[in-house]
DNA sequence: GGTCGAACTTGCAGTCGCTGCAAACTTTTA
DNA sequence: TAAAAGTTTGCAGCGACTGCAAGTTCGACC
């Protein structure tokens, strides 16, 4: 359905947009990056630029999981004996690898984000528009009325534990599912004493985060 | 230490400014009002609006609890045996009651919220600054290293929580704090479906929402 | 192939949030 | 009462973002 020249051209402005943006954010900081540098990087007027992106902090937040991506969907039509937690992990798969796969983007934007906090709040309050998705989600899936204080209160703690695990992803090392599961797990011991000193440890024991320049440990680059 | 006039007209106009804030964007909408007219409402220039709030928003959403009003310090000093969780509990205690004595200006305040979405991300935005102080401060608690997951998780999901019961609390018609233990009930048992089908139902059963419109249950008011 | 309409780009003009600076003013201190 | 320290204000300016209307490009249909 997308195969004219017209959809071919906007989607490499789009990218062009992006790529430029993260360059220059990453080269000079958030502040020194005009939205028209950006433009003119990406050989387009700036009017155009807001054609594209609500704000100069979207180009560089990018889209995530944000918008509809099929995940509300099949965590609805997951089969009905599935716990709210694990379909949720499973309708989010594809979701991570497709990010997988884009792992050089995201690592560049990670690290632009660290390097300017005011983009990961953007972050955070796109995710949020997310989250909203996934309170209605959970909801229709358990028959809970609308106003049920569960569901915020999963998306919320869902929403968290993701952002958590892709903030460490870039410096963990490991497969973003694998980080994912492990924030999870954390939840579904209902936030015991990771320490196991009183908690009851249902989940895998984490494992250390290792230095950022350790040179041990050899699992790096698989993912 | 902060007795002298100085201090007074400062208290004076900031609460002018917030209370100018509040009231115009309730009778006109967000985009209806500029920091201009907040500033001319309140009686000073627009410029000093901004020797008091960094933005518009931070006006209008508040100071929550969020600056250190010594909740990490509480929950750092909880006895040592004390679960993160519960101490964590404990040491917010004191800002939710103060919430619960500012009860007026906190439900126009979500009123507001609710009328104006971007404003709600404001509030997330700002509160994540919070959840990072909470972050370190779980980290030295259970002795854990800066990267370890757990307490980026823990924060994430107990100020979403915390969120969350506020963000019913208007509608709720129940003491904040009930709403508070309810949520974080919900993360004690792991996220599971609330229905108690599957679930190991250790928390106390939640009480349906009730209808805003509600004549009955005379619980209301108390609180 | 030519023509029409839809989609996309662009410039323009304007509003508003927000900042740095320096001058005026007010309160505190000595 | 004079100096010091803190606060308010105006001014000038940058840059994000928007609506509008004109221009351009593309796709579809005859």
């Amino acid at each position: 359905m997308k195969t004219g020249r017209r959809d071919r051209k906007k989607q490499q402005t789009r990218q062009a947009l992006i790529e430029a943006a993260l360059r220059l954010v990453d080269e000079r900081g958030l502040d020194h990056v005009t939205v028209e540098d950006i433009a003119d990087a990406a050989d387009v007027s700036p009017r155009t630029f807001f054609n594209y992106f609500a704000s100069k902090d979207e180009a560089i937040t990018g889209d995530l999981f944000v918008e509809d991506d099929g995940t509300g969907e099949r965590l609805l039509s997951a089969a009905p004996g599935v716990p709210v937690v694990e379909a949720f992990l499973n309708a989010m798969a594809p979701g991570l690898t497709a990010m997988q796969d884009d792992r050089d983007v995201w690592f560049l934007r990670m690290r632009v984000m660290e390097a300017n906090p005011s983009l990961i709040l953007s972050l955070i309050a796109r995710s949020s528009a997310a989250e909203n998705q996934l309170v209605r989600v959970v909801a229709k899936r358990l028959g809970l009325p609308q106003a049920h204080p569960y569901p915020a209160v999963f998306a919320a703690a869902a929403g968290g534990a993701v952002r958590t695990a892709m903030m460490r992803w870039p410096s963990a090392r490991r497969p973003l599912t694998d980080l994912v599961d492990e924030a999870f797990s954390y939840l579904a011991t209902g936030l015991a004493d990771p320490r196991g000193e009183q908690g009851s440890p249902g989940g895998q024991s984490p494992r250390d985060e290792q230095d950022p320049a350790d040179p041990i440990n050899e699992r790096r680059n698989e993912l």
